[in-house]
DNA sequence: CGGTACGTTGAGTCATATCAACCATAGTGG
DNA sequence: CCACTATGGTTGATATGACTCAACGTACCG
């Protein structure tokens, strides 16, 4: 991992306009930029470890990183993904708890690392950007809560399906119509929550039944509606 | 339901020493007193349903409620409990969204309904009350992650120890020394994510092999260091 | 070229759901 | 007061979805 040189400014970057940004002032972007630490991260890499305290937030510049906890016995159970101008570990700072889940690089990221004072300053100083995060923290409980249900009271098989479509939604396609983000199927096995060879199984049934195409990690959609009837959303 | 005078002031309110409060005014204080509503709720009552628009969010002043999601075929998963001391429905009111749970009343409730417009003002205007506010959804933001991973991997005799723990350590026991919380078989059903019959089987695997004692609803802990190793915690 | 990680397939097993019958209890209304 | 109905609880038999184990194929990499 190599540590940019401090001024590649906030200015710059993408995330300037991504939501939870835009209510703050120039001098507080400016002070974000001063203070933030910029590191790229191969695929691969650990950004921060399950336990481990956290120094600061995570701003995604660029890359792909998967979230996940690991459960008893060691297996992972995928969280949640983020991409380009998400932030994460933040629940952990605000909690001021050692980070509850491990973060890993799917695909080599440009991260800043915005310290804990600051949010916390940022948070307590300006109400607008405090209710932006609030909204977001909601938005994921949310999501959260209602992925509970599915593992709860869906099969492996719609649960695949409808992990298919939020793929889908989140991360679009390449420029061969197939899934932006390239998952093992090992990965796929820890976000659905099943076994690997059951992904394995279903992958093929969805491909003879026409709603998917696969070329080794690559997945085309063929049949949206068809999948999201089985997925039952 | 019957609407209390308004003027219940909330300074007499147990929950004035609840954490999230602790940070607030005189004057803010005396403006939640003046806008709120308190109203009352028996058992088996809904306060909101799914879908619905909430005016505001409730704080529990007394009684006990269980939230839920409907998953696709009616069946219903708890999410979470609330009692004394709690405040729910926040979570939709800050996304402005529908509400994505149902609230159903299991002990008779006291429940005051703070206005949004207000929530909102607290948290733009009082930099501690939002962070507290975050800490609180962060929190469990947690623990929805946390069970995410317990309801993918653990098996259903796992998941049950689990919960009855959570019981007790949320509700504590009664005189008699049971749970304080008393469901119905297919309220824990709901809760663990199998079917009713699975968890009264597992209930009297549980008794027999001494760790509870059952008197209809009522579940007494015996042997609990035996059910946080059945629970793998 | 061998090693390592990933992918695939088949067979057997087990946990859990489903279905069906039955009991207990309590409230209801004639 | 009794039949009546609803709701919750229990038990057994059966079905099946999904996991595990094991073997083998494939591809990339130093």
């Amino acid at each position: 991992m190599t540590v940019l040189p401090a001024s590649t400014s906030c200015d710059f970057c993408l995330n300037r306009s991504h939501f939870l940004f835009r209510h703050l002032s120039d001098t507080e972007i400016r002070n974000i930029s001063f203070s933030k630490i910029t590191e790229t991260f191969k695929r691969g890499s650990i950004v921060y470890h399950e336990g481990q305290r956290m120094k600061g937030f995570y701003c995604l510049q660029s890359g792909i990183i998967k979230i996940y906890k690991t459960g008893f016995d060691g297996k992972e159970q995928i969280v949640r993904f983020a991409q380009s101008g998400d932030i994460i570990g933040y629940r952990s700072v605000i909690s001021n708890e050692p980070a509850c889940t491990t973060t890993e690089v799917l695909k080599e990221a440009v991260l800043c690392l915005v310290p804990t004072e600051l949010l916390f300053e940022l948070i307590k100083t300006n109400g607008n950007f405090a209710l932006e995060l609030m909204k977001l923290t909601c938005k994921e409980l949310g999501e959260a809560n209602s992925y509970l249900t599915d593992i709860a009271q869906k099969t492996v098989k719609e649960r695949l399906a409808e992990v298919l479509m939020h793929l889908y939604n989140e991360f679009g396609f390449d420029q061969e119509g197939s899934l932006a983000i390239a998952l093992t199927r090992e990965e796929l096995s820890n976000v659905v929550g099943t076994a690997t060879e059951s992904i394995i199984r279903l992958l093929s049934e969805f491909k003879n039944e026409g709603f998917i195409e696969l070329k080794g990690r690559k997945i085309k959609i063929l049949d949206k509606p068809g999948l999201m009837k089985i997925a039952n959303i």
